[in-house]
DNA sequence: CCAAAAATGGAGTGTCAACTACAAAACTGG
DNA sequence: CCAGTTTTGTAGTTGACACTCCATTTTTGG
């Protein structure tokens, strides 16, 4: 008879009470790691952050490694989700500008700090944490399918040409945004991701009918 | 009266076997944070990895941070040393695919392992070490420069309009090259970067006379 | 050739961060 | 309300890794 509380990392049942904490951990976390970095955030650290003691952490977490998987699920859905929002309807565009706008806003909201959170880990974790890696190589994954399905969609409409190829543009989209958002995290300023969105765009106004 | 010897980093002199040996760490510090990631490129491995002690280490450099400077230095000189060579004389479209071959060859040569050099370096370090992303800012923007000068030359010889943005367009490229790395990357397949950049270049076919 | 300086060897030390042990408190479900 | 389970607190331990000390060898320059 297997005695179950603690660390038994399996398939864990948790009270919303425990939920709630562990959420507290994760988003703590990925703000920490986020604003300066994986070295600087220690788990002490995050501890701290969340207003939990190690005991807590290591209720809900295997290991740091299993906490890193956790936030770049949680990245993943942030910025997925803000995503997902606009790109779903992407009719014209003036939405395609709107997302770029959100794009740039969303990273002077944050003083050019971080850059992409995906972006960042992935510099950070691609060689160190396969299994990071594969996380991260999934939300690009589903970003560039996004991404895809909205041009299709401006396709449909049409607002490309039939013969466009989305599915390469998804990813040349895809890219310029992270490049522009390393650029623009290393200077600290927004002008180069969105220099590099705007050319990108320029480039999908050349394919119109 | 101070003894000069040891650990005075300041302006050091050093011997042309003192140089090699500064050389042959640097080199492996920047083979082992590229291939394996900075947390798992510890000094001891960088000592072993270069056949070095711990103590020519520190009579080389002040401390980690100081060595990953010149990391940082090593890698932009590599780096910017390869892309010189093929920007200088940018004088056709011929040769900006020659370009784009060479970024791709470099990144399967390595079997999309590290990614570009630069690029990972800063998802490591922009957030915790300012003096690194400094550094890395000012590689950054000698990389557009030669990029700028290139695509001048090129609207120079007529092969571009006149009225070409090429500080803007300098800027899209450096990011559909870092973007389309970080993607080829994390998934271990060049494809993501080499459409990243036949985008980009498709876009400078729409800017011809 | 010989001092002074530089380069190297080898064996440490101190700190810090990941991780653990164990028990007490707070819930939950019947 | 009570047994079982989850959640949390406190106080560790351990190991790794950045960094140091000092002696010894090698090299340099006059």
């Amino acid at each position: 008879m297997t005695k179950t509380a603690g660390r038994d990392h399996g398939a864990r049942t948790f009270t919303v009470k425990g939920q709630a904490t562990r959420t507290r951990i994760v988003k703590s976390a990925s703000r920490l790691i986020a604003e300066q970095g994986m070295e600087r955030a220690t788990l002490e650290e995050i501890q701290g952050e969340a207003g939990v003691s190690a005991s807590q952490l290591y209720h809900y977490f295997a290991d740091k490694s299993a906490l890193i998987l956790a936030v770049v699920e949680d990245q993943t859905d942030v910025v997925l989700g803000s995503h997902r929002a606009l790109l779903q309807n992407l009719d014209s565009f003036q939405a395609l500008h709107e997302w770029r706008d959100m794009i740039v806003d969303s990273l002077e909201a944050q003083h050019c700090v971080g850059g992409c959170p995906l972006g960042s880990l992935t510099g950070t974790l691609a060689e160190s944490n396969p299994l990071a890696r594969q996380a991260l190589k999934n939300s690009f994954t589903e970003w560039e399918r996004l991404l895809r399905t909205g041009l299709n969609a401006m396709r449909e409409r049409g607002q490309l040409r039939k013969d466009t190829d989305t599915e390469g543009l998804a990813v040349s989209l895809l890219a310029a945004v992270q490049g522009g958002l390393l650029l623009s995290q290393t200077r600290r300023d927004s002008s180069a991701v969105r220099i590099a969105l705007d050319s990108s765009i320029a480039y999908l106004y050349t394919l119109r009918p």
